[in-house]
DNA sequence: CTTCCACAGGAACCAGCGGACC
DNA sequence: GGTCCGCTGGTTCCTGTGGAAG
């Protein structure tokens, strides 16, 4: 490559974005851990939230909440609006208040989610070597010692009860039962409703005294929500409607995800940056759609532990073989593959978990088929463009040797 | 109608690790 | 220093199953 040339590149790259301020006015009025000052389309969930949980700024009782609503429909953001507001609130008047929020499927477990929570009260809890019930018991213990009324929030919880069964939300709402003098209360927030039906009857109870639905967004509605973010986080004209449409649209028709809309407008952005103009255009959009989900791929297949790896290998190598292999076919696949390369091999029981948490991943899709007396298996073939993923896999050096040969 | 294949997928268990506590 | 803890990443053993072949 011509390093000065290059070089040269960047150089008027850098020049027309001192000399024009680029497209973004804020690029980070587009991260979706930006709390908006007002969310459209939300006015009557808010409203619902505030009247159930601003009894507790007073120190009162007040009911637990579900929020339930798919991914981008703003429930996180609702919470946080309001816990911020009722923080702002106590402090102002001052009022002992705390908000303590957990992501459940980020934390991973519940002993780490306890611990998210004792933290936001000032209890020091070591990332491992306690026993989950200690933690808890010193979260309990703060509360007896200083009194505040607590908001616990409980994000993406459907993914701690299903991996670790309702427990922890057993404990955690009967907490004030302990406490003569703080209040707490309880938010849960899910995707998916079938949670509940891994809840002991008591815990959901207590857990959904008040329920909050959150619908996807539509096209018009995601559009109003990106025309607000525009105006804070684009220079003045710098996505015109007609590009604010198309975005909206394109997410609308993928379960009316705003994180997602806003994502792929601030992708958009700065592929209209980096293109060196000072609008973005529609067809900036389509290489943002794109490039996002190109980038997923190749980056989940990157982060991919090596038996996965090998084994995506083995069923793309099944598949050029013809047709779409079977799970036995990808297994005997993986022990070739493992022998090359050298590596202990894993059980078939074990593979066929890491088959399926690649499904999970979207990367791999399996079709159960029936073949009578030769009985019944999976077709596993790619669920997504084979590009990225050979990509991902060939920048790992040893997995590369699996597949370079084929070729 | 029965059989029987080639798996799917649940459950229990295990080893090793990093760490707290007494 | 011994004991207990949770987590990860694995194994072993097991039961369940749709439908073509017999």
């Amino acid at each position: 490559m011509d390093q000065s040339g290059s070089l040269g590149e960047l150089d008027t790259y850098l020049d027309s974005i001192l000399t024009r301020g680029g497209v973004f006015k804020d690029r980070d009025a587009l991260r979706h851990d930006f709390i908006p000052a007002h969310l459209p389309h939300r006015e009557n969930e808010l409203r619902r939230l505030g009247e159930v949980l601003a009894p507790l700024l007073r120190g009162s009782k007040t009911s637990s909440a579900l929020l339930y609503g798919k991914t981008g429909t703003g429930k996180t953001a609702c919470v946080r609006l309001i816990s911020k507001l009722m923080q702002d609130k106590g402090q102002s008047r001052s009022i002992p208040f705390t908000a303590a929020y957990a992501n459940c499927r980020l934390e991973g477990t519940g002993y780490r989610v306890l611990a998210r929570l004792a933290e936001a009260l000032g209890v020091r809890v070591p990332f491992t070597g306690l026993a989950t019930g200690e933690v808890l018991s010193r979260l309990v213990a703060r509360l007896k010692a200083q009194t505040t009324n607590l908001l616990m929030v409980l994000d993406e919880v459907d993914v701690l009860v299903r991996e670790a069964g309702d427990d922890i939300l057993y404990e955690l709402s009967r907490i004030t039962e302990y406490l003569p003098k703080s209040k707490v209360t309880l938010v849960v927030i899910s995707n998916d409703l079938s949670f509940k039906d891994y809840l002991d009857p008591r815990v959901l109870s207590t857990l959904c005294e008040e329920e909050v639905i959150f619908p996807p967004y539509t096209a018009d509605q995601l559009r109003d929500i990106l025309q607000a973010r525009v105006a804070v986080s684009f220079n003045e004209g710098a996505a015109p409607a007609e590009v604010i449409s198309l975005v909206s649209a394109l997410s609308a028709s993928e379960h009316g995800d705003a994180r997602r809309a806003l994502n792929l407008l601030r992708v958009a952005g700065e592929i209209a940056e980096r293109r060196g103009g000072s609008t973005v255009t529609k067809d900036d959009v389509e290489v943002a759609a794109h490039k996002i989900e190109e980038d997923h791929v190749f980056e989940v297949g990157r982060s991919l532990p090596l038996h996965s790896k090998i084994l995506l290998a083995s069923i793309i190598k099944g598949s050029r073989i013809g047709g779409f292999p079977t799970s036995g076919e990808v297994y005997a696949e993986y022990l070739k593959s493992c022998s090359i390369l050298g590596v202990p091999d894993l059980t078939y029981r074990r593979t066929a978990m890491l088959l399926n948490e690649l499904e999970m991943l979207g990367l791999v899709r399996g079709k159960i088929v029936n073949m009578g007396r030769h009985g019944r298996t999976r077709k596993i073939r790619l669920a997504t463009p084979s590009e990225p993923v050979l990509r991902a896999l060939r920048s790992d050096s040893m997995i590369a040797r699996l597949i370079e040969p084929t070729e």
